[in-house]
DNA sequence: ATGGTGACGTCGG
DNA sequence: GCCGACGCCACCA
């Protein structure tokens, strides 16, 4: 995280900055094999209800490739967000490498590989 | 500046 | 349990 962070928005130094730096942050220490949601990274970070400025961030986040965004899904654990990667599969192949089952773009079973970064994390 | 939109979530009916 | 409305806040036209 020291590491030269780019400014996404085009006017940085806005808490935004801090913010999405922190989505990232926790997005990159989600676990192989584990999912979590836009809510929990927003309530982690301490913006419970701004859960879409985290997929905005996600958005951002879309010039990272070491963010594993496919690794966020929505409360449901609906793939909302695979109409945001290079291909409409993309995002659910690359769960299922990590043994994650998507059935009709939702995580099976999500509820227990669910990560929560309040309580695994803190 | 203003209004519309959105990788969401919660609440009321 | 489904559906509509609202909140939240950054971004864009």
């Amino acid at each position: 995280m020291t590491n030269n962070f780019k400014p996404i928005t085009t006017n940085s130094k806005l808490k935004t900055d801090n913010f999405f730096e922190n989505v990232y942050e926790v997005v990159k220490l989600i676990p192989k094999g584990r999912v979590t949601s836009y809510g929990a990274i927003a309530i982690y970070l301490g913006a419970a209800r701004s859960a879409r400025m985290v997929g905005w961030a996600m958005n951002n986040a879309h010039a990272m490739p070491e963010i594993p965004a496919h690794r966020v899904v929505n409360r449901e654990g609906v793939l909302t967000g695979k109409l945001h990667f290079g291909t409409l599969n993309e995002m659910q192949e690359l769960l299922e490498k990590e043994n994650i089952k998507v059935l009709n773009d939702k995580v099976e079973n999500f509820k227990n590989i669910f990560w929560d970064p309040v309580s695994e994390l803190l």
